[in-house]
DNA sequence: TATAGATTGAGAATAGTTATCAGAACGAGC
DNA sequence: GCTCGTTCTGATAACTATTCTCAATCTATA
């Protein structure tokens, strides 16, 4: 971990009011130390840790995941039933989803224009739109 | 099960070459026994099976939704992490999923107009691009 | 450094779904 | 209708992703 990458995911955390402790600097820098945004499941974040020799339990690693989305610092995707994305991009933006190997990525936001929604139904609002562009290889 | 519910099962199942099985036929009614698009998870199927006295197995009911979606009669989508849904509505439209009560509906098509969308990444085409508002009661 | 409260992690628990496989149901050909 | 190879069903076990439990540990503050 660079001093930069710790003093980002620091001020990452503190921005949020989250106490910065050992495993969630090591974490927050593995999703947001160089500056870019990332795309994790709890399992591909506990592997990038354990690749980087870091000990962070998997429970820890679903608890700060949640802990991250309940602080609005990441937003949970719902792509595929049978796992939970995460992602470190909080602006409202479109997903590629390759559907060969369970990627997930951003689509540029300025490439997609709705020009007509559906009216929320009566006693509804919209909360949010979630588009997903679902990806094979040619 | 009414007559006319029951030709119309008979009549989907045999369109994508499935065999009419008690099964099926009753699943398939409660489906499309009205000639209305719905929604359904294997559990809300299931309790719907249950309720009109018809006996079908959980097992069952997955195997028959998952049958019916290879078939091309229904399609799976995705909209929360912990349940699958699946659609009697092959058609490409977007859907409402009301978040306080977890329920899936359709969105008038015709009210959605994409006017741009993001261009597929080299080797890549797109599948389909799944359109979710998410409603909070107001 | 003492203390109150938050966080961690090993393992149990849970929910939704899929797998197993013996027996029942199906339908094509007689 | 009867036979037979194939398909379907369902009770149950297994599985996967995730959450829960709670004692031990760590953090912030005084």
């Amino acid at each position: 971990m660079t001093d930069i990458a710790t003093e980002r995911s620091t001020k990452w955390l503190a921005g949020a009011g989250l106490r910065p402790t050992r495993q969630r600097l090591t974490l927050a820098s593995l999703l947001v130390g160089d500056g870019q945004d990332r795309h994790v499941t709890a399992e591909s974040l506990f592997a990038a840790a354990s690749n980087a020799d870091e000990k962070v339990s998997l429970a820890t690693v679903y608890n700060t995941l949640r802990a991250f989305c309940d602080a609005g610092l990441m937003r949970e995707i719902t792509v595929d039933g049978s796992k939970s994305y995460f992602d470190t991009n909080m602006t409202d933006h479109p997903h590629f989803y390759w559907e060969d190997t369970a990627k997930l990525t951003d689509a540029p936001a300025e490439q997609l224009e709705i020009s007509h929604l559906p009216d929320a139904p009566a006693g509804a609002e919209i909360a949010s739109v979630d588009v997903v562009i679902r990806l094979r290889r040619t």
